[in-house]
DNA sequence: TGCTAGCACTCGCACTGATGGAGTGCTAAA
DNA sequence: TTTAGCACTCCATCAGTGCGAGTGCTAGCA
């Protein structure tokens, strides 16, 4: 049993077998379908052994001792980043996939990837809303509630509403509100969000003295409305249910696990931020995620771009066991699809 | 066998107690069972005699031979409409809904209230979105975007936040933005968005003399952001996943053909459009509603009102074997709170 | 006439043991 | 190094069994 043998040509390419078998049947495979599968003309016993082996280094894994071999989180792993061979998608599913892309009636683009991702792959599907690197203050606004709350109205980048109730120590009247919204505005407009929050904690600290009673007030109401801004991102699941036909997600307690996750939405989010990071398609396979409500799932991703530069994630979600080969280069296109529908730049064709 | 029995005092009360016994232990009822737990000092045989008749009435159903009784959907309905005996809510349950939805902080009372619903009776909550009709006007505000489309950011009743893109013919600076603002803000505020959309629209055929061109332009701008605005009908639901708690619902196609419906949303809006017309609670025990997907489970709601017109309607969805006894007063309450919290002339208390 | 006690009967469920099939590990031979 | 053969293990399936729960029916009692 020499060391050699682990990164065996052989066994490798027994694996792949093994792997995409029991991807399309889902049932344990033993020595004798792999003898017959695999194109190498062993016995099954010269088989045996080598599961064996794979054993060992835990890529596959028995259920019990007589049932043939299931591959293991790391398995898969192997087999995605080395023994995969990607199958390009169908004409017909890029066409259908460019045109339902471009031709968005709906003014809901993201909408729309996120239903193709989970409708073409029978999975779930999730996009995130795309996003701008530093988010820009543009304009504020504040209205009057009862009782010495405010409604803050704030528009960020271009068009992104945002609103905030606070609570003031004292009563303002419209015309101070007013006031205030125009000094902050007159200050702050055009400055990231960062960047406010910064100066109004120093202009708290330092310059109390050298502002007026309406500064002053104002900057209290711009720390309370920027405070802790939780940056309320946010995506688009569609096909939730695809996910229960699958056998491996029968077990309701999973299920059940998994669709909270869904609504909780935090988890999920924090998930897909990992993916924005790396470009191209990223891939969390099982527990690799983290996070126990996606155990026995997948998730596959790729970020997209708008004019180089990565504004959200995309990707599919289905049980550990999905056909990867398929289902990688279908996400990375559509990723690649979505980015190009976005850019203000190229309209869309037609 | 006379008919006067059907009404039978006794065997309504049987019935009663069936029921109740059945919803708390979700097990086939027998007689010795209810001989014990009426208050009728009747013997298991009497008892026996009795249900053999309200299982001719199709009242009780047995799942086999030895398996004691089951109501069916006809003997819950009678159930409820006869012989309900409603249990008042527990204080701190009402000032905890009461908190919760008068204190809103988050400007999002309809997601608030669906949330209570689905929290307190561990099923799932549904609130459907107020009718456009009773919604206030209370500010506008426009602020310009690139490309002659500008943002159109309105609240209404209290603190709701909408906002909308609109494009518009001619390029306007933010000076006019502003002054069209202040006009339509000066002569709409406190109308309901149905009496501004009307004179809006009377404004544009009758009186365009009389206008100069800044109101001109105003109305025009305000036809864009309150034109058809497709009365998008919507709900908020929440506590989808408490449903999986529920064996009834164990079964995975019923669980998926459930779950589709709720993210198709037009078979529960048609179902929630039913319950508006009735005031006061309304009930669909299983198929009574007549789609499949909601065949095993109930439905209790309650429309709400402001200011004395129907708005919206609100309810739990959980399985037929529910404690009607405690949600209906439930779902009665919450509607009313709910009612009073949207009121824009009853501030908030505290 | 209405209620009750008793009894035979039915049905589902949980447990048992037997059987067969699938697949393994090990060993010895090519 | 590979292969054939063999004993072994484990699972799934099925029939058989006994038990408990609950019923329907009948006869007797107030």
């Amino acid at each position: 049993m020499s060391e050699a043998q682990v990164l065996n040509e052989r066994s490798m390419q027994l694996l792949k077998t093994l792997v995409e078998r029991y991807i399309s049947d889902g049932q344990p495979v033993g020595s004798r379908v792999l003898s017959k599968d695999s194109d190498l003309n062993l016995s099954p016993a010269t088989i045996r052994n080598v599961m064996a082996d794979l054993e060992d280094l835990g890529l596959v894994h028995s259920p019990h001792t007589s049932a043939g071999r299931v591959p293991t989180v790391s398995g898969y792993r192997m087999f995605v980043n080395s023994l995969l061979t990607v199958k390009p998608l169908e004409s017909k599913e890029l066409t259908h996939l460019h045109q339902q892309l471009s031709h968005d009636e709906q003014g809901d683009v993201i909408g729309a990837a996120s239903r193709l991702l989970a409708d073409l792959t029978k999975m779930a599907g999730v996009v995130t809303l795309p996003k701008r690197e530093v988010v820009f203050l543009r304009h504020i606004e504040f209205l009057p509630l009862s009782h010495g709350r405010v409604l803050v109205i704030f528009v960020t980048n271009e068009q992104e509403v945002h609103n905030k109730i606070i609570h003031t120590a004292k009563v303002f009247s419209p015309a101070e509100l007013q006031q205030s919204a125009n000094y902050l505005n007159s200050i702050y407009s055009g400055h990231s969000l960062q960047a406010v929050r910064k100066s109004v904690l120093k202009d708290l600290q330092d310059d109390q003295e050298r502002m007026n009673q309406g500064m002053l007030d104002a900057v209290r109401m711009a720390q309370l409305a920027f405070g802790q801004d939780a940056a309320k991102e946010d995506y688009v699941l569609t096909g939730e249910t695809n996910l229960m036909g699958f056998s491996e997600l029968a077990d309701m307690d999973r299920l059940r696990k998994l669709f909270e996750a869904f609504s909780q939405k935090q988890d999920v989010i924090h998930l897909l931020d990992q993916c924005m990071q790396a470009d191209g398609v990223q891939i969390f396979i099982g527990e690799e995620s983290g996070y126990q409500a996606f155990d026995h799932c997948s998730l596959v991703t790729s970020s997209y771009s708008v004019s180089d530069e990565v504004v959200g994630v995309l990707g599919v979600i289905g049980p550990t066991r999905m056909a990867y080969e398929k289902i990688i280069p279908f996400v990375d296109v559509t990723a690649k699809l979505l980015g190009a529908a976005l850019n203000p730049k190229s309209a869309s064709p037609l």
